[in-house]
DNA sequence: ATCTATTGATAACC
DNA sequence: TGGTTATCAATAGAT
């Protein structure tokens, strides 16, 4: 639907694929808004663009509540991963607990007196409150570490993001400067520019 | 772009209606693909039905990675429901210990038997050992998460720190052009031809 | 951004 | 539903 047939695959030339990009982003957002209104429902379109952009629209209804709806769909599918990430889980408690076992083990059982068994008992259980307090401990940690992480990584991007936007303003504005020389050379009859386009 | 042209309000005749959005959420469906291959992007779009039936389709990437996407974009305003997120994880987790801690109390202590008191053991322990499996899920959860959010925002970094190198070195290529245009300007007349092989 | 020739989507009909 | 066709809408290419 335009002046000629276009192939459905990657558009090689970056311009005209921004171009493409931004006018069927459009396109589809417009189209995502009538079926809502027409039919009563409600549509969410979320386009994640090459560069990692992120443009999202909602009609009929909150993007919370559409993307909640989605999820409460889908929750069969989540639950399997669910079951395996708890398995993981629940194996490495019982590797553990077995250590813990093993050094009862060893534990000589043949003179076995309750007093002797009670004084197992509690060092065990400090051995595993030590454990199980130290993992928590490294996993807090963990988490403490992510979360600098991520403001780190988040600031950068901001940063980085703006540059782009910068830097893009410049280089339009020195292309026009270029084009404005080139129509001054090629009113002086000199052909030594033409060449120079391609290397674009 | 039918018999005749539709204004763009709820269609009233329900079977009509129907018709509509059957063939509509197709043809949105095939334009986020072809707005995604033609791009190189990804698009997520989710339909929810006027009866609550919900349709979805994922091109380019999973649909898991495209909300991931929208999720990190907007994290700025859902950091603070994170926190309640985890504080509620938390409270959760005292509740049950509340739990656990009435029914203990719930027995009646004056009629204490070696029996009874064992059942209790065996209760508590049962819920002490869900409790903690439950901690450790969530945590590991949280880790996964932080750990899907770091890999995103870390590719985002890489391809706008790339971005930024190209337009860098875009910029340089234009300024040199744009002082030659200059130096052309300058020697403008009788002469530019003679210049102009200086230039190369 | 704006303009049109052309293709593509779809409303009505079956 | 699923197919056909006349018509309108989206958009490719150009400016």
């Amino acid at each position: 639907m335009g002046r000629r047939k276009v192939e459905i695959k990657r558009i090689e030339d970056k311009s005209s694929r921004q171009v493409t990009f931004c006018k069927r982003r459009n396109g589809l957002i417009e189209k995502a808004r009538q079926l809502s209104v027409l039919c009563g429902s409600s549509v969410a379109v979320l386009i994640v663009s090459s560069i990692g952009k992120v443009y999202s629209s909602s009609s009929g209804d909150s993007m919370a509540k559409i993307l909640k709806h989605y999820e409460v769909q889908h929750a069969d599918k989540l639950k399997t991963l669910d079951l395996t990430e708890k398995t993981q889980n629940y194996l490495s408690l019982n590797e553990l607990l077995e250590t813990v076992q093993r050094k009862l083990e060893a534990a000589n059982v043949d003179n076995i007196t309750v007093q002797s068994l009670i004084s197992l008992e509690e060092q065990s259980k400090t051995a595993l409150s030590l454990t199980r307090a130290r993992k928590t401990e490294l996993m807090m940690q963990l988490v403490k570490s992510f979360q600098e992480k991520e403001k780190l990584l988040r600031d950068e991007n901001t940063v980085l993001a703006s540059q782009v936007a910068k830097m893009g303003k410049e280089k339009e504005f020195l292309e026009t400067e270029d084009e404005r020389a080139m129509l001054l050379e090629y009113s002086s009859g000199s052909n030594l520019r033409e060449t120079l386009p391609l290397l674009k």
